[in-house]
DNA sequence: CTGAAAGCGCTTACAG
DNA sequence: CTGAAAGCGCTTACAG
């Protein structure tokens, strides 16, 4: 009997002595209703899942926002699928496939690809999205991502008003969009304050700590007209740079991009742009579900400040 | 005409004509399969979806094992679900709850609460459970933990061997078994090398950062017979203490269980009773995986060995 | 308040 | 090689 239905869904029309006997068979049998058979039939076909796509979650800014995007996911009765893109795009299209083929209603994305137009089928056909990190498809999907050319900008600043004419920056792939738009900042930073930019003094393509710690020591090398600041572009890099300065004998001054622990307790402390990863993520998925909740306005572009936080590398002078 | 089954599936026995026509159709509607509603009927009646539960994602030890885990699901077809237990036992039960109310195939669970035997109708009715870093249901179901009393042991071994008669302990909870352990290593450490164990010594109960901090800085208060050395008992609880001794004047000795990113790049380098946080998830998961392919064998527990990494701190003298 | 019928999107088992 | 029927576990819409 369908009863068995209403009294599980704690609908009311049912009899006091008929749900008893529902719910005590139930318990007896050890009865777990099937989520999915019941997502099937519902009219508002929603499956209570959200996935999340991003690079490595190692990595401690992609583990903060996946614990910021599951702790508001789970607080609103959704679960979420978590896959890893290992920055790579075929590995991205793939696994977005799969979570829209297990019919995730929403999609919280760090795009590693530069072409997600196959997503837009999907999209209309009513998989919500956000991009967050790095924006995609703008103009027509919600996207949050840090002011990351203005961190950079105010980092670049911050070394030139501590005396630094030449400041390297160690950079990753300028195809990853935050790359671009913090190698930005440190070009017009420098040209804002009337400085030339100096190629020689900037490393791209840098994707891990021992390639950083590589390139910050050749910037640290040269004998005559040394580099005397570095800015490093992301965590990752600034992590590179650290080991890369622990074991020079002269100071030099370093500001990271993004904040990490045990960055005040290091000798000297590191000065750093940080962003609010969590509010990142909190934004992002609050968006997702304002979508799943029927919000029709166009597509956003949030774009979360950053802060300068002097701890004391930072505040060296040449 | 349920051929399209067929061709979606890519079963052998369709002609090749009907079989282009049924694939032209689904790009030009952009039919995506509906995963859920196909596990219904299927036969194996797997979902291909496993369940990851943890405490906060935010912690590096949590996110490297996720990682280490959505890298092997995701490597043989399966998507992973991570939801956290807020290392509340209500809350852990409700996420576990939920996970098996979407069938998940398999779950791997690094468990909160005391009790989990509600679980064991599950694991019958067919639902694979792996237990990770702490037991849980021990004979029963399978779990991967690492050596935390031996490697306790180890480290209070290493911090005698270097002259310490006064070393401090740090612990979390000591209802958490990691956390237990390792206190039990602490005191047979002592105990073997004949050395009292000195309860005025110890500070359990503790975390997070802050209050190791605050133990910590209170253990080193005392000026005679002060302690020389101390054995936090995990990652947090290491840079808390970090943060105290950092603001100390005479040297004191540390030794800190798990590895932690920029553990070399302090100075002094932090010595740590590492454990492979990778291998731990790879094989949780490998087993799961194996259960889910049929295997029947008892439940096992697996241990892995971990490993005193002398970087510096550990061999100050006292 | 309760139940029989139909249907969600697929796969299975079977007949042709 | 192809299709009609039944069924997975649920919810919906409707009749009583």
């Amino acid at each position: 009997m369908k009863t068995v239905s209403r009294v599980l869904n704690a609908e009311p029309a049912v009899a006091v002595s008929t749900a008893e006997r529902v719910r005590e068979a139930a318990v007896r049998l050890g009865f777990q209703r099937n989520e999915a058979a019941a997502h099937l039939r519902r009219l508002d076909r929603s499956t209570r899942l959200l996935g999340l796509v991003s690079e490595d979650l190692r990595n401690p800014f992609y583990s903060a926002l996946a614990s910021a995007v599951e702790g508001v996911a789970r607080h609103n009765g959704y679960l979420l699928i978590v896959a890893s893109s290992d920055e790579n795009a075929d590995t991205e299209r793939g696994v977005l496939s799969a979570l829209i083929t297990r019919r995730v209603d929403g999609l919280i994305v760090v795009p590693t690809g530069t072409d997600h137009s196959f997503l837009i089928p999907e999209i209309d056909s009513g998989t919500a999205v956000v991009f967050v990190d790095r924006p995609a498809l703008a103009e027509q999907v919600d996207c949050v991502v840090a002011a990351n050319a203005d961190g950079a900008v105010s980092a670049v600043h911050h070394l030139l008003d501590h005396g630094h004419r030449r400041i390297g920056y160690l950079g990753d792939n300028p195809g990853i969009s935050t790359a671009q738009e913090r190698y930005r900042g440190y070009r017009d930073g420098l040209t804002a304050a009337r400085r030339p930019v100096d190629d020689s003094l900037v490393r791209l393509g840098l994707h891990d700590t021992a390639a950083a710690e590589d390139a910050c020591r050749e910037l640290l090398a040269p004998v005559d007209d040394p580099v005397t600041a570095i800015f490093a572009g992301n965590n990752r890099l600034t992590i590179g740079a650290v080991h890369a300065i622990a074991n020079q004998a002269r100071p030099v001054a370093l500001i990271g991009f993004d904040d990490f622990e045990l960055a005040d307790v290091l000798r000297p402390a590191v000065t750093v742009v940080a962003q609010d990863v969590d509010a990142m993520g909190r934004t992002a998925t609050e968006l997702l579900l304002r979508r799943l909740a029927g919000d029709r306005r166009p597509a956003t572009l949030v774009t979360l400040s950053t802060r300068l936080i002097p701890r004391g590398s930072g505040e060296i002078r040449p």
